[in-house]
DNA sequence: ACAACGCATCGAAATCTGTCAATATGTTCT
DNA sequence: AGAACATATTGACAGATTTCGATGCGTTGT
């Protein structure tokens, strides 16, 4: 607050229902997970396949390390981006139709100012 | 790449066109804003306001300094979703509605799987 | 002119994150 | 059973991030 008389004009913020924890962690989590260079090029390789996709096929794309590549589709799938399935040796992953339309909810209610009321799920 | 016999059905994944490093970056720097609770929190209240808010109103919303309030609108604003205007004393905030479509595409794209090819820009 | 004020920037401390090498786990082939 | 393999986990380390107190900068009021 100050103490100075405000410009004219100037009003008191519209107060904000309090996000709950679960739901903000939820959020925080899932735009995290996409604030990296290399997990944003994991979903965009993994949105354009038809079907799952072989890790192995995935460490290959990128510069890095097996478990750094690990590590990045364990964050992925932990923010619920991103499922998992596992054939003998094989790991597969593909795009969460869940998640990704939680994600599209998500920006939306952002981008239109409704984040405050909207997805109260 | 795996030396063992594929599981049939294990098909090599779709090439996917390289991005452009500023396109990344500019993806990254939106979803690393966004990825944390206080400016998530921040976007959530000026996006309900009718109009910009002073600065020091924000500060009383949350329990953190007002240096630290400041450095997460200038992350918020340099990742381009927010505007920042100036009336004498007061700093004035509102979300920057660009920014805001361009979240909107961007999350739509990487939930359609499109991510690849649209966006383009 | 001078003090008071709002906000931004700087420097430092604590914590978190991305990365790798090494190792563990579980599966398949011989 | 034992070797080879794909993936996950662990431990460690460098660099980034979050936060604060202190300070600087520009504006307003006396």
């Amino acid at each position: 607050m100050s103490s100075r008389t405000r410009p004219e004009g100037c009003c008191p913020p519209e107060p904000v229902p309090p996000l709950r924890a679960i739901e903000r962690d939820r959020w925080v989590a899932i735009f995290r997970a996409l604030g990296d260079p290399t997990r944003l090029e994991l979903l965009r390789l993994l949105g354009a396949q038809p079907g799952p996709t072989c890790a192995c096929d995935l460490v290959g794309h990128f510069a890095l390390g097996q478990p750094t590549i690990s590590h990045h589709l364990r964050i992925l799938r932990e923010a619920g981006l991103l499922t998992q399935s596992r054939v003998g040796i094989w790991s597969f992953y593909a795009c969460d139709p869940q998640g990704m339309a939680q994600l599209a909810r998500l920006a939306d209610a952002i981008s239109t100012g409704q984040s405050s009321t909207a997805l109260a799920r």
